[in-house]
DNA sequence: TATTATATGCGAATGACTTGCATTTGCATT
DNA sequence: AATGCAAATGCAAGTCATTCGCATATAATA
């Protein structure tokens, strides 16, 4: 859970705005794309400026707080509180839910594939994507 | 190889433009953005809008010649020749170049996950990034 | 070779995101 | 608690990749 202090030990002010960003961040088990962040906020606080959420959201990645994921065929940013350094993530395609997965089971096959091909691997991506057991029914 | 009959039979027109972005997709190992197709297009024909360009990749993606790729922190997307039903790729995240792996070391662990969550899963992505063997040295 | 549906070029429109600038506000220091 | 200042915010305008409307050109079929 992020705190106030962890604002101050990135350097960066701790304003009622950012904290609600956080918030509904905090408050999420789906991945949340801007309008959808923007929609929540915009009802307690009107005068909130999409450009507030855009820069706030682009402040806490720089401080590692939150990351961004693409969805396959869309063009916009999901957003999500960030959990580890390495992590993948079943995600559903309808609701966007994401479930964090722990296991990573690459690494004897990226030693493999590095070795073959030569290359000197600096990450990977792995997600997958399905339909969580709501959207099943629906 | 895709040929002039794999237009018909997907019934679309065969073009002069259209086969040229073909070969600049069959020549290259490497992902290419439209600008780096267009880019080429160009030097030959400089008359070729970059709306046709566009025009011709959906085409071509609608037809199942071609696949996008999204780099990681990057807007724009990436083209290549679409090998298999399903392919993951090392890609060199300096120069673009792309190795693709033919194994696919996921079966367990997706059916292990998707029976944990009560997931329905419908596909994964899995690729790697690092440096092939020139951008190291350099 | 005539017909017609489709492809193309051009410029304008879109949509997600960013930025410039004037104003406000958190917060460190009085 | 008041002050000063750098950072945050709202607003409007700008950017950049991509798409679209429309008039013209062209491939494929008759």
């Amino acid at each position: 859970m992020i705190q106030k202090a962890d604002f101050k030990s990135k350097g960066i002010k701790h304003t009622p705005r950012r904290q609600k960003v956080l918030d509904v961040l905090h408050q999420s088990q789906y991945l949340l794309s801007v309008e959808e962040i923007y929609h929540q906020l915009v009802q307690d606080d009107p005068n909130i400026s999409l450009s507030t959420v855009y820069r706030t959201l682009e402040t806490f990645r720089q401080a590692g707080f939150i990351e961004t994921n693409q969805l396959p065929g869309e063009q916009v940013l999901y957003y999500e509180i960030r959990h580890d350094q390495h992590e993948h993530h079943l995600i559903c395609s309808r609701c966007h839910k994401v479930i964090h997965l722990e296991e990573c089971p690459l690494d004897d096959y990226e030693e493999i594939v590095a070795k073959k091909h030569s290359f000197l691997i600096q990450h990977h991506q792995l997600d997958l994507y399905g339909l969580c057991q709501s959207c099943q029914r629906a």
